[in-house]
DNA sequence: TAAATAACTAAACGCTCGGTTAGTTATTGA
DNA sequence: TCAATAACTAACCGAGCGTTTAGTTATTTA
């Protein structure tokens, strides 16, 4: 056999993921994965292959980490209440000292253009349906409505995602919170 | 005196405004600019002199564009409904044949990073307390409520209009309809 | 009509981008 | 212990970036 590697493929994505995330997908040049991540070009390219290939595992990295709050919403019994405090949990998750940096999937929605790589396109996508599908089980168990009006709330709560997150990037903590009661209020 | 311009600066920032809003600032680069302007690079610095230049101007000009959507909220007599109105509105503002481009405020917002030109960041603040005084300034006609309530209120229109930028870029228009009337069921 | 001036064209600037490669170093098992 | 092998370093690649500049063309006015 040969040389051992030095670096573990899943702590060098993390890192990634953080810069992606704080400064989206064009602002962060190789130089500065190099940097974050502590190793050479040479061995992210051969881990990962391409920059895009970085970014597709900075995808699934980050949605570890935003599973945590997924499974916990999941296992809870609050039902849309349950949701609200999947909201609260977010916006800890997306902010940072002053301004927050959003979520990365939404982040990434918002920068690219039509003609944007179609995996990323693809991960996106899948990442959005997911989501979708726990609030769709979550709204089935609670109310005894039919399944188009279950739809359309797990739609709304979606895109309610989608502006929570672009907010926590503009917004004091104040506002995301008042904003997440007035969601909530005549739910 | 000299030779005469052969574009109208009004014109060609246009066209460039809606290179930006298509695909963010940072993949538009001056090659493009040059393509969809008509005009060449000379001309673009020496009328605007840089691509950030170039940006801040096609800020300004879609503060314009955006601004017939506005006044048209401004002289409307029907309160909140007004604010209803201006939602659907915008989304036909933002969508393009499939899916939308958003605001190009929203991406611009949810694009940048930390680090980002100070001037633009100070662009997208303005912008934004803009559109939440017009939110105020409506809620204080159409409500008896006191002011704390009021401001929580446009930030909540405000927040949701975030959402609704990022979802067309994402979403049908049905979803979209369907998220504005969850938006206001309650208001 | 000719000097002055500003807008044009197009080539080039230095730099950084994402990506590659030649050569070195460390670990392995025979 | 030493050949085989894989991970390392660092220099380098062509391409494209935003920006500048030298030289040409058109318009103006004295």
């Amino acid at each position: 056999m040969a040389r051992k590697k030095e670096y573990r493929e899943e702590e060098v994505i993390e890192k990634a993921m953080n810069l992606f995330w704080r400064n989206g997908y064009e602002t962060t040049s190789m130089q500065m994965l190099e940097k974050e991540m502590g190793i050479n070009k040479f061995s992210i390219y051969s881990s990962f292959g391409s920059k895009n290939g970085v970014f597709l595992e900075s995808i699934k990295c980050y949605k570890q980490k935003l599973n945590k709050l997924i499974n916990k919403l999941k296992a809870s019994e609050k039902g849309v209440l349950g949701i609200k405090e999947y909201f609260y949990d977010f916006i800890e998750f997306a902010r940072e000292t002053e301004f927050g940096k959003g979520c990365l999937v939404t982040n990434t929605a918002n920068e690219i253009g039509p003609d944007a790589d179609e995996k990323i396109k693809g991960a996106l996508t899948n990442f959005t349906n997911e989501v979708k599908q726990v609030f769709i089980n979550i709204l089935k168990e609670d109310t005894s409505k039919d399944d188009k009006i279950v739809e359309e709330q797990a739609d709304f709560f979606l895109i309610s995602m989608f502006g929570l997150s672009s907010a926590t990037r503009v917004f004091s903590k104040t506002q995301l919170e008042n904003y997440i009661e007035n969601i909530f209020l005549n739910k």
